[in-house]
DNA sequence: CAGTGGTCTAGACCACCAG
DNA sequence: TGGTGGTCTAGACCACTGA
């Protein structure tokens, strides 16, 4: 329970939203009349009213108030944890094996992701990921060696090229996203499962400032489901 | 650019980090010392630490500090938006079908979900979202009418029930997740695709306080992918 | 117990922008 | 130009927890 101090005033402000006080489209009173009305400092109410408008429940904007949305976004924060930290917090003992592991040219469609002019070469793994010795997820990544040579010499047996690559290139930035796809025939039997199973999976592309470093889908065994926690 | 205040001393410290001052699982120095070293509040350098913890960077404990994490874990923050929202902000012209309108007891599973104890009666809707009169999303409700009895008057083929939920029923709270379905014969007939071809599918569940609202599972057409900004 | 982070206060200055 | 939110300050008290 969030009983105790701002998430307190953001949990009442909230609840007044939803009976109707403010209804969509209205201005909430300023920050400092709502202070009063609640006896605590300004500075107070403008961390209840920062955390509302990062919820996606209102809308600020200097000199003009803060007000309800109209259409409320719905925002919700999901961590992706690396793959054997999620394992052992739910419990479970974690491996790993490493199905392929070469060095070449990539693909058009991979070399364009990681906006690669030349014919780079790549060091294409793939890797599936333990659960209880259960297949539990499988990963099909791209390495861009110019930018990460020393990737090479990694120990990809005992450590995933995953956990390598965040410690060699913490600065990582990019982009997430999720899809559904069907499991081809490789992926298929790796998990055991027939061709075409819907299997959730997330593609992840990192650069560090202009250096494309790598391009990984992460194919998540059947049934998996992602929660967020709003 | 956050060049700024708070955001400075973030950008700084993520700079310390990565460049190896204070290696993953070792400590940074405690918040006073930070203000000492950089010259200004404790507040300050509280505000930027608690970003980076949000972020994943760091970990913070009471009387243990604040340290470097060893897998620094990836938080993303996804913004699902109406899907009226959404189609019509990727350019396209929206509309929907009401394909099944019917009041009745709830299947088991939608009222455990629902936290339902005896067997309440809910609207149950089907409907399918248009995008420039192509199928965009199917979606599959269960409203709990005792919590909003004035559903039964809504004009839903004028408005979706997702937005009428929002204006007449704020929600305070929620849970979302995201897995692959086989599509079912209805849902894939609706798409004009085959059976079992693979969904990706956002479920809802939203209350008020203790007031059980909806539960929704939206499936999105063969191909979608959510995109999330880091 | 002592030191850490979590939070609140009261006050201040500033950037922004609708009127 | 006045009122709004954004942010910082200096100080304070508290909750937690490692030693």
């Amino acid at each position: 329970m969030s009983a105790y101090g701002f998430r307190k005033i953001r949990d009442s402000i909230l609840d007044r939203i939803a009976a109707g006080d403010w209804p969509p489209g209205t201005f909430i009173p300023s920050e400092i009349e709502l202070a009063k009305e609640y006896g605590c400092a300004r500075t107070t109410i403008n961390r209840a009213l920062q955390k509302l408008a990062q919820e996606g429940v209102v809308e600020r904007k200097r000199r003009a108030g803060t007000r309800v949305k109209e259409v409320r976004s719905r925002v919700a924060s999901i961590e992706i944890p690396i793959i054997r930290t999620q394992v052992e917090e739910a419990g479970g003992t974690y491996d790993h094996h490493v199905l392929l592991s070469e060095v070449g040219p990539a693909p058009s469609h991979i070399a364009a992701s990681l906006r690669l002019q030349e014919e780079n070469e790549l060091l294409h793994l793939k890797t599936m990921h333990l659960m209880n010795d259960q297949p539990y997820a499988f990963e099909d990544r791209w390495v861009n060696v110019d930018a990460v040579p020393s990737i090479l010499q990694a120990p990809l047996d005992s450590i995933s090229a995953n956990e390598w690559l965040v410690r060699e290139a913490p600065y990582s930035d990019g982009t997430m996203s999720f899809t559904a796809v069907a499991a081809e025939r490789e992926v298929a039997k790796a998990f055991n499962t027939n061709v075409n199973e819907p299997l959730f999976a997330v593609e992840r592309i990192t650069w560090n400032n202009d250096k494309y470093i790598t391009n990984v889908r992460i194919f998540y065994k059947p049934g998996y489901r992602l929660l967020t926690y709003v």
